[in-house]
DNA sequence: TGCCAGGCCCTCTTTAGGGCCTT
């Protein structure tokens, strides 16, 4: 059983929004961190099999020649399956890299046991006066440092990890608690953001 | 880009509609 406290913040981009609709990845990033430290990185292209559309290159730089020798994701996504192993996901937005994960995963038999948390959920709940959900306005919400391009999926995961280091610090500081467990985060993203402050009372409250 | 998907979430709601967020 891998540790809980182990998970991996990952990012995909895509040819567009739905694998119902034909679409598939072209790359992966993700970062997996152990106890709030980043302990290993995965990133690569991969090659969807056909062109995709100009909206799609200039949306994430990834042209269709960079895409040309990349191997195919199916190899890929089966490195990618070792990597996440059995621990527990994060994504921004989970419901769309969830969507593309088990899409890709299906088409090589592949599959993986952990929960997935979304980091947009959690930042409605932990930060309610933020003016949008978007990774990139939350990163510049916090003052958080930027230094490379959105839209890359390595680079998305970084910042959505400093995003979830983020929250995790401000409800530490916010309730006095020494460490805040993955399930707690799962519970959080699915409680009203109007009892978002009783709910982290109650739990606290049993738990210490 | 434009509004082709889909889950979440708010409200002038729940027998619904529409904005947000992801590519």
């Amino acid at each position: 059983m891998p540790n809980a406290n182990t998970i991996i913040i990952l990012d995909f981009e895509t040819t567009g929004l739905s694998p119902n609709q034909g679409d598939r990845a072209i790359e992966i990033g993700a970062v997996l961190i152990e106890n709030g430290v980043i302990k290993d990185r995965f990133q690569q292209l991969m090659n969807p099999g056909f062109r995709v559309d100009g909206f799609i290159e200039s949306y994430t730089g990834i042209t269709n020649s960079m895409l040309k020798d990349a191997a195919p994701c199916e190899e890929v996504m089966n490195d990618f399956a070792d990597f996440i192993e059995d621990y527990h996901l994060v994504a921004h937005n989970a419901s769309f890299d969830k969507c593309f994960l088990d899409a890709e995963l299906k088409q090589i038999s592949r599959s993986y046991s952990g929960q997935f948390v979304c980091s947009m959920l959690a930042a409605r709940r932990v930060y309610q006066t933020a003016p949008n959900y978007k990774l990139a306005t939350l990163i510049d919400y916090l003052d958080i440092s930027v230094e490379g391009d959105y839209h890359r999926a390595l680079y998305d995961s970084e910042m959505t990890t400093k995003l979830w280091l983020s929250m995790l610090e401000s409800l530490c500081v916010e309730y006095n608690i020494a460490e805040i467990p993955f399930e707690l985060i799962k519970k959080l993203t699915k409680t009203p953001k109007k009892s978002v402050d009783s709910f982290m009372q109650r739990w606290k409250s049993t738990s210490y």
